[in-house]
DNA sequence: TTTAAGAGTTAGCTTTAGCTAACATTCTAA
DNA sequence: TTAGAATGTTAGCTAAAGCTAACTCTTAAA
């Protein structure tokens, strides 16, 4: 099982099972998006991703097609059962991401840096980074308590 | 200056004076293979890539355009001084982010997860990352001395 | 010195994911 | 109840980065 390179775009096709990463960013946002019982539509998906609607409805019949999403035209966007379930996985990456680097230090465009690598990472590499941020929080608990005795 | 959301492409559409990650990766290659004043050529540079030749041809061309290699058809691949420069930079952001996942304990296809997580890190969060991965690596001598003693 | 193999290039195709322009549908308010 | 605004869709464009097929160069051996 020899080690070999790939170009990014390699990678992905090799691993073709797998979402491509606007696939998972229009998901994450519509799990967001109706989070609480609210109802998705192109326009808000839209703007909330900042894309032009075209590409949404361009997207979200790719995402129906596949199974993510219910829709139908000029309708609402609603997660299929795979689909919540994925979005809810999506954003727990994200937030596990989003404290690591806050974690670690990370001050400038954290959430545009979040976003660019929570596609980069697979469930091994994230749960690693999960126990990694929770180990690095006891360390600045401590030093802050200590600190705090001067 | 409020934090938007965008897709992935919408990033790099947004921060286009980056290169795009096809870019890094052939840059990152050639400086490998050149390292030791070897001549590098299409044929190798495609063979180490998994890509056909045409792919590299288009990109050669490509970088030559930009002024990161030198090239001329039919010849070998040279680096410019900011190709070279580029090349080094890319090579050393590849070991931190492989150095980075061995120490928090990836085992699975860390070079896949390397070479897909290396384009995902700006160089804020790069030199917090080298700076977590050598703090880890004290932590893992300490519990090795203190489990040798026993 | 010629020819065949190997290396490199060109042309043209594919997919993804954006975009705009133009058209269609739905909703709202007069 | 109908017109216009808002929303959504369709068609067709672009760029990146891959691919194959077919062609052209270069080189090495007979």
């Amino acid at each position: 099982m020899k080690e070999e390179f790939y170009t990014l775009k390699g990678y992905k096709i090799k691993n073709e099972e797998t979402l491509s990463s606007s696939m998972e960013d229009y998901i994450e946002m519509i799990f967001r998006l109706s989070k609480d019982g609210k109802e998705v539509r192109v326009r808000e998906l839209s703007q909330a991703l900042n894309v032009q609607p075209p590409s949404t409805t361009k997207m979200i019949r790719r995402l129906a097609r596949e199974g993510y999403v219910f829709y139908e035209k000029y309708g609402c966007i609603n997660l299929t059962e795979k689909g919540e379930k994925l979005g809810s996985k999506l954003l727990d990456r994200h937030k596990t991401i989003f404290e690591f680097l806050k974690s670690i230090g990370v001050e400038k465009n954290i959430l545009e840096q979040t976003e660019i690598m929570e596609h980069a990472v697979n469930d091994e590499v994230l749960s690693r980074i999960k126990k990694l941020t929770e180990f690095l929080k006891k360390c600045h608990q401590n030093n802050d308590r200590n600190n705090g005795e001067n």
